[in-house]
DNA sequence: ATTAATTATATCGTTCACGATGCAAAGATA
DNA sequence: TATCTTTGCATCGTGAACGATATAATTAAT
């Protein structure tokens, strides 16, 4: 039996349920707003500057457009956006929430405080939030340099 | 605009990513093996301890049956696996690795090393994946009581 | 021993992720 | 201007995640 491959040594394995974990603690909150995690994600970006072209939401979310492009379409179904075409460029799709969109902003503006909450209860200090923070910071920087050829 | 919404301040996004980034860097030596993320994840499970329920295989990797149960299937439908009943009780289903199960844990077992080398290459110190594993056990370990009316 | 409740797993539908491929518009080159 | 390359986005197929629901076997209660 190799050590390093015991589920209790893997970093990754880690990340991966703490991810799920947490995105998991969101659902209820977003239940209500009928929207998803990646959907808020998406209007975290819109909400913070509207009227994006397709490739500045898939880089500022490190996601591809065969996953972006989907969800869009979703929300645009659903009301939350539009997707026009650029005047300069036709190629691009430029993304604008729609009134029901920026609504929501309101809605959710408690939702972050609400899980963090959550999460500081068992924590032991918030100093460990901060620099977790920063590990992961470390973390997708370094491998979002080694993958480029992939996203970029 | 509310500070709490921005996407930089959202833990959150950065697990989420992370997640994404690291298991992005293990695909390129899964490829040759034929296996996926979560496969790996299984067979981890396995090549600890074999003939498993699929109970505890859940339970280890805190996914719930409707997620497992298709894995599983895909697995065994790719001869990593058998899945018989249980003699005892057979509302149980016992996991089993097959020889071409067991034979990769060889081929996987310079996996986590390459991986995390890459991981430390643009780390300040080693002592911060350190602390990085004990805050995440911490949000896990959190979480996971708080969420239990889900998944037990 | 029936009936009721619980447990273990499976199925279904929807929404991601993501590799691979396609396509039309824009830009570069000849 | 014709062609070649690149860019921006879309489509397709496969494999997860996960809420909701179903089903059969075990256990508990009457």
């Amino acid at each position: 039996m190799y050590d390093q491959l015991k589920l209790e040594n893997q970093i990754c394995f880690r990340l991966y349920t703490a991810s799920r974990l947490v995105t998991r603690a969101y659902h209820p909150y977003f239940e209500p707003l009928g929207i998803t995690y990646p959907q808020y994600l998406v209007l975290l970006v819109l909400w913070q500057q509207d009227n994006l072209p397709v490739s500045e939401i898939t880089s500022r979310l490190c996601l591809d457009t065969n996953t972006v492009t989907p969800l869009l379409q979703r929300m645009e179904r659903d009301g939350l956006l539009v997707r026009t075409r650029s005047v300069v460029d036709s190629r691009q799709r430029i993304v604008s929430l729609t009134k029901k969109g920026r609504k929501l902003q309101e809605a959710a503006k408690d939702i972050p405080s609400c899980v963090g909450q959550q999460l500081a209860d068992n924590m032991p200090s918030v100093d460990e939030l901060v620099r977790l923070t920063t590990t992961l910071d470390h973390i997708i920087n370094s491998l979002k340099k080694q993958q480029q050829h992939l996203t970029a």
